[in-house]
DNA sequence: ATGATATATCGGAATATATCGATATTTATA
DNA sequence: TATAAATATCGATATATTCCGATATATCAT
């Protein structure tokens, strides 16, 4: 992991809606109602939307920005777009800051 | 930890300058030429100054926004301030962050 | 093709952060 | 007590972040 990947994660997580995000994407089956559309275990935006009270572009805003950093992946399944942590860049993080700090 | 007291916590680690700091105070005989007062050990507001290229306010700020946080204390000796990391709580933070990420 | 739904992007407003120079405060010393 | 040195605080400015509504883009269904 660069310097600059090591800043930009901290960065992300610096806020908390995106560290609530990345909290309830620990598991999904429990923090959201279930998709009647076969990908159950996966998360959509607009279930974020609907849990977080912020607005859709926000929401997406957020996602985007955590992706880009490396903690969070996704995947277009049609008209969704689903994310999910990732879970080796987040290990690497807390890795690294353990020995950075 | 409270969730407050982590909240800040990453917020002031979210800054490279702070991190850097915290960095050259892990090994202060190594960063910084000692100081002929007797408190070779510490590090004073003005040798972290004369490092950092920022203005003297710019540095007094940062470290006290660290010992807000807790990640520094700081004791006075005569006219000095001498900071030092406060391991307790970076460890603290470090194994918090890991369970809570 | 058209309309509906999901997501992304854009532009702007409000707030937070980083930095500086100037000055206040604290302590030591002449 | 007056001066010097170290640190802290204040006020201002520049930049970054957060958030929203409006709109663009992508996909699906009719």
């Amino acid at each position: 992991m660069t310097d600059e990947n090591l800043d930009q994660i901290i960065k992300a997580l610096a806020n908390p809606v995106r560290r609530e995000i990345l909290q309830w994407l620990k598991q999904p089956e429990q923090e959201f109602t279930l998709q009647p559309n076969g990908f159950e275990q996966c998360v959509c935006v607009s279930q974020i939307f609907a849990k977080s009270g912020l607005s859709q572009s926000t929401v997406s805003s957020h996602l985007a920005l955590m992706q880009r950093t490396g903690l969070l992946s996704s995947q277009r399944r049609g008209q969704w777009v689903y994310y999910q942590r990732n879970e080796a860049v987040i290990r690497e993080f807390t890795e690294q800051i353990q020995q950075t700090l």
